[in-house]
RNA sequence: GGUGAUGUAGCUCAGUCGGUUAGAGCGGCGGAUUCAUAACCCGCAGGUCGGCAGUUCGAUUCUGCCCAUCACCA
């Protein structure tokens, strides 16, 4: 086997916030990935870090009375914790808030200014005069400038898609402080990532991202590449950038660059040479596995510096998709925010959890959804029903009948050949290597299907009743422990822990748990008593987890990782209230109770809902409503509802709406019309 | 709003470079068996391959539109 040189990492947490089963798709599917790569004798590290900078982090700070640093050292402590939990094996977990990832974010910055790619400019932006700090876009709330709905966001609006600008929106408030935020100039550092456009065009089509991700590349390409912001102003939590006091790195600009800090890190505690990896000249593989999310960043942004900044840019960028649960978005409402933790506490075995995930995992930037029936029983019956039962089936007989030693030879066999076959091994091999695990389970799963009905048609239990029969109930028996061990090879790189139980059970030394086993164990080898090696899931335990994570009516937070976006699911404050107003003012708006007979989706629209109601005037009248991501037509057809009536008819693309029906929403996603109590009648007038 | 992806048996997924009876595992039903954590083995049932239209001798597979789900828009 080639000692070739492979560095492989894992998108850097963001450390504000639990590590849950949404990221762990991406730690299991790297893990495994490592693994494998290493059990086939093969130079290969894995690293990764927090990702610890950033106006999030120095909030939430701020918010527990701590200092930043004193945050970010305890999430590092439990996000350790918790991936060691799950069998994540790590060759340095290091954090961006580091003396290494200082220097690299500095000399980065310093020779990408060098070749001409940085340039300043003087941009506006909201300043919210309370907190006395500039705003990122997620920080601000207001008005849709298209379509009036309150308490959006500065980026975009949720009510009816719009994009646009913070500084568009009507009556904007810091999400902060809730102050009205000026206007405020700023100098800005950009990152020319225009100037990198011709090297990025080959680039993303010289086989470094999956296809999918490359079509994605070309859409962005075909929409121009702009200057990148890397720059933010005090008060921020991160590194100052050189020369321009009172500015700082944005958190985006040095989280990639704690790939090189964290392997630096590594390097200088096993005397690794740096260069040979990072250096421009590298022969080294170096393999970033990443969130779709987050693809922009890794595959522009990130090989536009490093190759600037005179460094190896990266083999290959592997996207995978995001983890839903039982179909939906992780919800905290139904408990199915699962964390990490939760889990492992709830005594579930975190190697049930990574069989699931390799079952389902392919290639792609498809998601994967955690379906919480077919986790249990997917499990219960291949790992423990079929897999395991292997063992338990013939260990009995070879310790009570054969003192506990294989036989001297074995039984001739096709599936033996088949074991013994370097073919197996290297298909199986490929698929890991492809990261098509869902495909190698499958595979995995076939055989161990081979074996049973081997056990089966074999009949051990009948050969034990006559004496005569030993020799081949020997033979039978130590066949099917081989084939026991081999399977546990080839499901390693998935199942690490189970793996080393197996090797003790089977008196093995390590090498014997390396990749490609071609040889059976030598005769007359001994191994130890049987003991259950996986236990069964309860579905109860799992209704726990859930019941243990499920809080509040707070809906989904998105998966989304790193600095701004998760300020969406941080933010639980509400919307301030509105300035004060007397009845009158209130009297003029005609609320009445209205009958929804009938409910149909408009052609072309994306978010509306065509609505005709009765409010007793007798006629009917025409109603958009954009309730279409809440609401299938047919659950509406015949309920009550409540609509404003003395609305001024609004002309729309799809026709004239004639009033408008009232619904609620919040931050969290979800949108609720309303519905008078019983006995109400359509035209009520509601005051 | 723009772009991309996905939609195949009750569940989770394969697959079809257009072509006789569309597959697997789980679940269900029936049988067999008792070595094994009621596990394992054999068999059966189950699908208008999201909807509509088009191209074609023929479409689940190609094209268009629609519906639904998901994501991205720096």
């Amino acid at each position: 086997m080639p000692a070739k040189k492979i560095l492989a990492t894992s998108a850097l947490p963001y450390a504000n916030g639990d590590i849950h089963l949404g990221h762990l798709v991406e730690y299991i599917q790297t893990d495994i990935w490592v693994r494998f790569q290493k059990m086939q004798g093969r130079e290969c590290y894995y690293v990764c870090a927090d990702d610890t900078h950033g106006t999030p982090i120095m909030l939430r700070a701020e918010k527990e009375g701590i200092a930043p640093e004193a945050l970010i050292e305890r999430v590092h402590a439990e996000h350790v914790r918790d991936f060691a939990g799950f069998h994540i094996g790590f060759d340095c977990y290091h954090s961006t808030n580091s003396p290494e990832n200082r220097a690299f974010s500095r000399e980065i910055y310093l020779r990408l200014q060098k070749a001409g790619m940085i340039e300043v400019r003087t941009i506006q932006q909201f300043y919210d005069p309370m907190k006395a700090m500039f705003l990122p876009d997620r920080f601000i709330k207001g008005e849709c400038p298209k379509c009036g709905a309150k308490d959006q966001y500065g980026d975009n609006c949720e009510v009816c898609g719009a994009a646009y600008a913070p500084t568009d929106l009507k009556n904007p408030y810091s999400a902060i402080s809730g102050a009205v935020p000026v206007l405020k100039d700023s100098e800005h550092y950009f990152f020319k990532l225009g100037q990198a456009e011709n090297f990025l065009r080959q680039w993303t089509r010289a086989g470094h991202l999956q296809e999918e991700a490359a079509n994605k590349m070309a859409e962005w390409f075909g929409q121009g590449l702009q200057s990148w912001d890397i720059s933010r102003d005090a008060p921020y939590f991160g590194f100052e950038i050189p020369d321009a006091p009172g500015k700082y790195f944005y958190v985006w600009l040095d989280a990639p660059i704690g790939y090189m800090a964290s392997f630096k890190k590594l390097a200088d505690e096993k005397g690794l040479d740096f260069g040979a990896w990072w250096g421009a000249d590298s022969g080294a593989e170096l393999h970033h596995f990443i969130g779709k999310d987050i693809l922009y960043f890794h595959a522009l942004f990130w090989p536009a510096m490093l190759q600037h900044a005179g460094y190896r840019t990266p083999s290959r960028i592997y996207a995978h998709g995001f983890l839903t649960v039982d179909g939906a978005k992780m919800s905290k409402s139904r408990g199915t925010f699962i964390t990490a933790r939760s889990y492992l506490d709830a005594g579930l075995n975190p190697e049930w959890l990574r069989y699931y995930f390799a079952a389902k995992l392919n290639g792609t930037m498809e998601d994967i959804d955690l379906n919480l029936e077919d986790f249990v029983a997917r499990v219960n019956s291949d790992l423990v029903g079929k897999f395991v039962n292997i063992a338990s089936r013939c260990a009995g007989f070879i310790n009570k009948r054969f003192q506990g030693r294989l036989s001297a030879e074995l039984p001739p066999s096709a599936l033996l050949a088949k074991f013994n076959g370097q073919e197996l091994w290297r298909r199986i091999g490929l698929l890991y290597v492809d990261r098509e695990y869902g495909k190698a389970i499958r595979e995995i799963m076939a055989l161990v299907d081979e074996v049973n009905q081997y056990i089966d048609a074999e009949k051990p239990w009948e050969l034990a009743k006559l004496e005569i029969n030993d020799l081949r109930l020997h033979q039978v028996c130590s066949l099917c422990l081989n084939f026991f061990w081999r399977l546990s090879v080839l499901l390693k790189p998935v199942l690490p822990a189970l793996a080393d139980e197996v090797q003790g059970f089977l008196n093995l030394d390590a090498s014997r748990m390396q990749w490609g086993q071609f040889n059976a164990l030598p005769a007359d080898h001994g191994i130890r008593p049987y003991n259950h090696l996986m236990t069964r899931i309860d579905r109860k335990q799992i209704d726990a987890l859930l019941e243990a994570n499920r809080q509040s009516l707070a809906a989904a937070p998105s998966p989304a990782r790193h600095a701004e976006h998760q300020q969406h699911m941080e933010n639980k404050t509400i919307a301030p209230i509105a300035e004060t107003i007397s009845i009158d003012d209130f009297a003029k708006i005609d609320l009445r109770v209205a009958k929804i007979v009938n409910a149909e989706h408009v052609e072309g629209a994306e978010k509306l809902l065509r609505l005709t109601l009765d409010i007793g005037e007798g006629k009917t009248r025409n109603v958009f409503a954009g309730i279409k991501s809440a609401y299938a037509p047919e659950q509406l057809v015949g309920r009550l509802t409540v609509m404003v009536a003395n609305l001024a008819p609004r002309k729309m693309k799809f026709g004239l709406s004639e009033g408008m029906v009232l619904a609620a929403s919040g931050d969290s996603p979800g949108l609720f019309i309303l519905s008078p109590d019983a006995g109400a009648q359509p035209g009520m007038r509601v005051k």
